[in-house]
Parts: C-alpha cells; sequence; structure tokens
RNA sequence: GUCCCCAUAGUCUAGCGGUUAGGACGCCACCCUUUCAAGGUGGAGGUCACGGGUUCGAAUCCCGUUGGGGAUGCCA
C-alpha cells in the first residue's frame, strides 16, 4: 500500500458544553504541536450541535482560553479558512446532501423505532446480559413499505447499514499501535436523529473529511468509536484520516479528572495566578517527554521536538504540586516587570494600593476601610513603577503563584495599620523587653530619614543585638511582627524600605503600646 | 454482559533483549539563615501488577490472571 504524500492537517474540535478544561486544554497542545512541527495546519472547529448545552458564550470562552495559552490556529472561527464554515451549526447543508449520497447507495435504512422501544428492548437485553448493540429490526423493511411510512409522516431515524461480511475493523492508531475490533461488536448506529440533525459519530466524519483532516488526535475516550467512524468514511467512500488516541488525565483519586477535583478550566489557573507557559509546559508533559530529563521548557521547543511516537498510552495523574514547581520556576526568572504586569490585576482584585489604608485579615477579606479602584491602582503603579518593581524580589522566591503573592504581601498596602496574627503577637509583642527594642529600633530609623535604604536600615538595626545584649533572632522578629504582623514574612529590611519611614514609625508606635 | 485499551517508587516519566533500572515533582536530613522560602549537599522510596513461557540472558517478546480506564445514547 503506497503513502500518500499528504499536507498535515489536524483539528482541535471542542464542543462548546462548558469552559476548556484541562484535559481539552492538552489535547488542544498536542494538535498544535504537531502541526507546527510537521508544517501543517491547526485548525479549530468547533462541535455546538447539542442546542441544549452549548452556549456562545462557552465558545467565546474557549477560543479567550486557546489564545491565553499561546495556540494559534491557520483556520476556524475569527480566521476563516478555505473549508469553512467551523461551526457545525453552520455545516448543516452538507450533512443533509451526504445523506442523499449514502441513500443512494444503500448504505443507510430509516428506522422507526422510537426511543421509548430502543430503550425499553435495551434495558431488557441488558437485563438477561445479552445486550449487543440495536437489534436490526428495521433493516429489513422494504423499500417500498419506508417508502410509504416516510411519506405518511412518521417520525424516523437513519442508521448506517454495517456491511456484515466486511471483516474485522482495524487501524495503526499512532500511540496505541495496531488496535482491531470485531465487526459483529459493532451495530447500526444512528446518523440522523429524526429531527433531521446529525449524530456525532457522523457529523465529525464529514467534517473532517470535508475538511481534509489527514490526523485526529483526540482523547482516549474516542478510541471505540472509531471503527465506527471508518465505516462512515467508508460508507460516505471518502479516505479515512490517522488516529492518535491521548489517554484520560486522572484526579489524585484515580478517576477521571472532574470538577469534584477542584479547578479543572484553564480560565482558573488562569485566575490562580498561574503563568500560560507554566500550564502549557506541565500540560505537554503530562504524556509527552523530550527524553526522559528535560521538564522546563518553551513553546518553541516543544513545536520543534513534538512527535506522536514518544505520546505515553498510561492515563496520567493531574499533580498540582509539578505544576506549581513549574510555576514557581517561571517566576524566578521572568524579571520584575514583567511580574508586576501579572501582580496588577490581582491587585485590582484586592483594591490593594502602595500606601493603602485597607486592613485584611489572613484570608484577604476586607476588614476594613474601602477598595481601592482599579483606575487609581493602575495610575499609582504607572507613577510609581520602581516601587512595584521592588516587591518582585521579595516573592520571587517565594511563591509559586501570583495569587500566592498577595496574602504574602498585603502588609506593605496597609499604610499605618497592620493585621496582627495573634500567636504572633503573644510570642514576639508581649514578650519580656519588646517594648526597649522596638523603642530602639524606632530610634535606629528615625535617623535615617535622609538615606532611607536597605543598606543603611540593615546597617542601623544590625548594631541593636550587641547594643542592648539581645539575640538577633528576638530583635529581628519583633520588628518583623510589629511591621508586617506576622512572624513569617519576606525579608525585613526590604520591607522597611519599600514601608517607608512615616508607616514604620507609625506602625513601631502601634506595636509599642501593645507591649507595654 | 460484550468489546477495546492500559500497567516502571506517592505522582509524571526514561527504557524498545545484556543498565548498580536513569531523570523530575513530592518527601526526609544537614548546610546557609532574623522568619518563611530559595539555593547547596546527602538520603529514603521500585520483588518494573501477578503467574507462566520464549531466550545463554526479559522491565523490554508471547500467553494467561488480576487491577484500572473507556465504549456499548435520537451526548459530544
Amino acid at each position: 500500500m503506497t503513502e500518500m504524500i499528504q499536507e498535515v492537517r489536524v483539528r482541535f474540535a471542542p464542543s462548546p458544553t462548558g469552559n476548556l478544561h484541562i484535559g481539552g486544554a492538552r489535547t488542544a497542545i498536542y494538535n498544535w504541536a504537531f502541526a507546527r512541527r510537521n508544517g501543517g495546519k491547526f485548525i479549530l472547529r468547533i462541535e455546538d450541535t447539542d442546542p441544549e448545552r452549548s452556549t456562545s458564550e462557552n465558545t467565546a470562552q474557549i477560543i479567550r482560553s486557546l489564545k491565553w495559552l499561546g495556540l494559534d490556529w491557520d483556520e476556524g472561527p475569527e480566521v476563516g479558512g478555505e473549508y469553512g464554515p467551523y461551526l457545525q451549526t453552520e455545516r448543516f447543508a452538507t450533512y443533509g446532501a451526504a445523506l442523499e449520497d449514502l441513500k443512494a447507495k444503500d448504505a443507510v435504512y430509516p428506522c422507526f423505532c422510537t426511543p421509548e422501544e430502543l430503550a425499553e428492548r435495551r434495558e431488557a437485553a441488558m437485563e438477561a446480559k445479552t445486550y449487543s448493540g440495536y437489534d436490526r429490526r428495521c433493516r429489513d423493511i422494504s423499500f417500498e413499505e419506508a417508502a410509504a411510512r416516510i411519506k405518511a409522516g412518521e417520525p424516523h431515524t437513519w442508521r448506517l447499514k454495517i456491511p456484515l461480511d466486511r471483516g474485522d475493523v482495524t487501524f495503526n492508531d499512532l500511540v496505541f499501535g495496531a488496535t482491531s475490533f470485531p465487526i459483529t461488536q459493532l451495530d447500526d448506529f444512528i446518523l440522523v436523529r429524526s429531527d433531521g440533525s446529525p449524530t456525532y459519530n457522523y457529523v465529525v466524519c464529514l467534517d473532517d473529511a470535508l475538511m481534509k483532516i489527514s490526523h485526529v488526535i483526540r482523547g482516549d475516550d474516542h478510541l471505540s468509536n472509531t471503527p465506527k467512524q471508518i465505516l462512515v468514511y467508508e460508507a460516505l467512500g471518502m479516505p479515512t484520516p490517522r488516529f492518535a488516541h491521548l489517554s484520560m488525565i486522572l484526579g489524585p483519586d484515580g478517576k477521571r479528572l472532574s470538577k469534584r477535583h477542584g479547578a479543572t478550566s484553564v480560565e482558573a489557573y488562569k485566575d490562580e495566578g498561574y503563568f500560560a507557559d507554566a500550564l502549557l509546559n506541565y500540560l505537554a508533559l503530562l504524556g509527552w517527554s523530550l527524553d526522559g530529563s528535560t521538564t522546563l521548557f518553551d513553546a518553541q521547543v516543544l513545536t520543534d521536538n513534538f512527535s506522536l511516537d514518544r505520546v505515553s498510552k498510561n492515563p496520567a495523574v493531574f499533580d498540582e504540586k509539578k505544576l506549581e514547581w513549574i510555576n514557581a520556576s517561571r517566576i524566578k526568572e521572568m524579571g520584575a516587570p514583567a511580574f508586576v504586569d501579572a501582580l496588577v490585576p490581582h491587585l485590582c482584585d484586592y483594591g490593594l494600593i502602595r500606601g493603602g489604608s485597607t486592613v485584611y485579615d489572613n484570608e484577604l477579606g476586607l476588614v476594613d476601610g474601602k477598595l481601592a479602584d482599579t483606575a487609581s491602582i493602575k495610575a499609582d503603579v504607572e507613577a510609581n513603577r520602581a516601587w512595584y518593581e521592588a516587591i518582585y524580589p521579595l516573592v520571587a522566591e517565594r511563591a509559586r503563584t501570583i495569587a500566592e503573592a498577595i496574602p504574602m504581601t498585603s502588609y506593605l498596602f496597609s499604610g499605618d495599620t497592620v493585621f496582627y496574627d495573634e500567636t504572633s503577637v503573644s510570642k514576639c509583642l508581649k514578650a519580656e523587653g519588646a517594648a526597649v527594642i522596638l523603642k530602639n529600633a524606632e530610634e535606629a530609623l528615625s535617623g535615617l530619614q535622609q538615606s532611607w535604604s536597605t543598606s543603611s536600615i540593615e546597617e542601623e538595626l544590625r548594631k541593636l543585638p550587641e547594643q542592648l545584649g539581645v539575640k538577633p533572632k528576638v530583635i529581628f522578629q519583633a520588628v518583623r511582627v510589629a511591621l508586617c504582623g506576622n512572624v513569617v514574612s519576606p525579608p525585613l529590611f526590604e520591607s522597611i524600605e519599600l514601608l517607608g519611614w512615616e508607616n514604620t514609625e507609625a506602625r513601631l508606635k502601634k506595636a509599642i503600646e501593645i507591649a507595654n
């Protein structure tokens, strides 16, 4: 058999019945990477044939998520293409024409069984443990009788007439290898519903064939649908594409990843402060490997190296810890400007503005004060870029996501007030000698107003342990709690510089009151 | 019930007949250190699901078993 030299054309075909989830995103990434690696085309097609559950909002959201991930498509919604339209609901004309063709070829037949009858028979057969699909009772209705019943307006579906004499359906899956299904196992499934709409297994073939898709790369859950679809291609007389199935993504409990495992949508990860390239990196690794040892890479490396024969067959458990680690490594290398750009939307969400007077509790719930409006936050960031960028070194080694950076740095945004962690206060502020320590710290810093910098602050405060004859740890932890409200915080001297003398002074005075 | 697929440490994986079974996340310890991290160093963790073959030799090839997943819709 000669292999036709064919242009690589792959597609991602989500149904807009929800937002883009992790599994779908990975399928999209693999298709995209395969296309880019092989100089082919990546096509986006929206399978919106289920009017009950499909919404245009979902479509818009899916597109947004794909773009955010950094994927681009050569044909599809928004970009068009010569094989459009790319919304299934706009392709209905082609389905009707193909049905006429199938009727002419005697490859389909009308079925007058009602859904209720079908369900009843299926149940009975299941009960008797003998169910193996539709019993084909309408297959032998004569042409004349069928025509008469259709003419009389009797509701009917159109079923594929499986060629009983065909051998088993075999195909070489590009991930799973040789796969074979007994023809006896396949029933005459419905192609066109009684309302005239086409079913998935029918449209998907027609669309893929008409769009000249060369490789169908999709979820494992379609492996068992593949023989049916091969039969449709054959009935249609259209060439069968190559298939590559991707194993499922599982939750920590080993069950298929779903909402009950927590966040599963791409958008949710975006909102939690993950970066697109980190998510892309992690997802690419979930079922594919570059060489067995490389774990950190960018989209370019992916599109330069992706290949289906390095795709794993085992289902993979989604490990958020590793995603966090990859995201953390991204934050460490991204630099202050990019970090601030990513931080701003989160600051806006919480109304955090430099020098603000809002007080937050540990969960970042609003305790007191007003939320700053996003316009003034953005303006302040523009006007004081250096101050905001100075936050980066404080959290770059600590925050795994941008969202984590918010509670970590919220003390920088509360002006002259501090939210105190009770245990930290009783441990460090109400301890013996705390008031003296804080008083001395205040005095030491007060002389620095003209030379306020991390290094001068550090120089002065470092003198305290010897002066007071107290262990450094005791001193610095007391100051830390006084200024940050907690025994755990980002580096102290840098924090003091960012707080400024006035806020520092106010916070120290208040802490001294508590200590007394 | 029937059919299909899968099986290497807690997790993701490398491995394609000869390796002390490699890497990464996570975990533990130590170092660094004013906290938390980060970083550095070291470590624990695998009878390669189980049982049979084939072979001089099997994680790798074959058969069976078990476990898991999927399909079996007028959903996609």
